[in-house]
DNA sequence: ATGACGCATCGAATGCGA
């Protein structure tokens, strides 16, 4: 089984790009953020057509939102943190069925944060104590579970170009790191680093300064394993060909390969 | 460099992203 998280900056702008990938990556499942639009604007027939028959959507407008698209039926599916008060459609679970047993998938598009010390600092701070708590639950009642999504964390120096001069700004700070260390302390693994990867791997590139060209970019999309499905991963791979198509979301596409 | 580029909301200029 396939998974793969990929934020698209507006589906509305990405669905060709989305739909070309997936003829050349036919992967089982899409968790998607940035959605940019609401849910009576999600593109449903064209995903069905495409052989994703089984879609989970969080959506509203203009910012964020949120989807879990899938070739096979999902359930359970539970919009946004649990305990946790969001007006921001930020986060989506659902219970899919593999070839082992049940999968427990949360997709998640995670607050930017803007600046440390600013107001989207704090809020990004308080969110990220509010998925600990939920996934702490999530976990005790589904120990098979993959949490992915775009965290807006470069986890460690390697998972940015600049990792002094871009030092505690943001992506980078301690605070932040901190928050992914206490995910991985709730028994999750970083999938991208049980396997051997190039040098110099990230997953986002900015738009401005040919920052893709010049592979100035950094680490922010995860996929993160829990201990009981550790065994199953087999690979985890990030895709930079969209990156390269005309008018391309400035995030690569990250696909984990669970058998 | 309070920039750059791209998207959404719009029907110009601004908010936001990372």
């Amino acid at each position: 089984m396939k998974l793969t998280t990929w934020n698209v900056n507006s589906l509305t702008a990405r669905l060709q790009h989305v739909l070309d990938w997936t003829v050349a990556n036919p992967v089982d499942v899409l968790c998607l953020q940035e959605l940019k639009l609401t849910d009576d604007k999600f593109p449903l027939e064209a995903l069905q057509s495409a052989g994703y028959s089984h879609c989970a959507v969080f959506g509203q407008k203009t910012y964020n939102g949120v989807a879990i698209v899938s070739r096979t039926a999902l359930r359970d599916i539970v919009k946004n943190i649990v305990g946790f008060e969001d007006e921001q459609a930020r986060v989506i679970a659902a219970t899919l069925d593999g070839p082992a047993g049940p999968v427990r998938l949360v997709n998640g598009y995670f607050v930017n944060g803007q600046a440390p010390g600013s107001d989207k600092f704090q809020y990004k701070m308080n969110w990220l104590g509010g998925l600990r708590n939920y996934l702490r639950t999530e976990l005790a009642q589904h120990p098979r579970l993959v949490l992915v999504g775009d965290f807006n964390i470069a986890f460690e120096d390697r998972d940015s170009y600049d990792p002094n001069g871009l030092r505690e700004t943001i992506h980078h700070t301690s605070e932040e790191r901190g928050h992914f260390r206490q995910l991985l302390e709730l028994g999750l693994l970083d999938g991208f680093r049980m396997f051997d990867q190039p040098n110099k791997s990230y997953s986002w590139w900015d738009y401005r300064m040919l920052g893709y060209q010049k592979n100035r970019g950094l680490r922010i999309d995860h996929v993160l394993v829990s201990e009981a499905l550790k065994s199953r991963v087999h690979a985890c791979t990030i895709d930079r060909t969209p990156r390269k198509w005309p008018k391309p979301s400035d995030h690569a596409p990250v696909t984990l390969e669970l058998q």
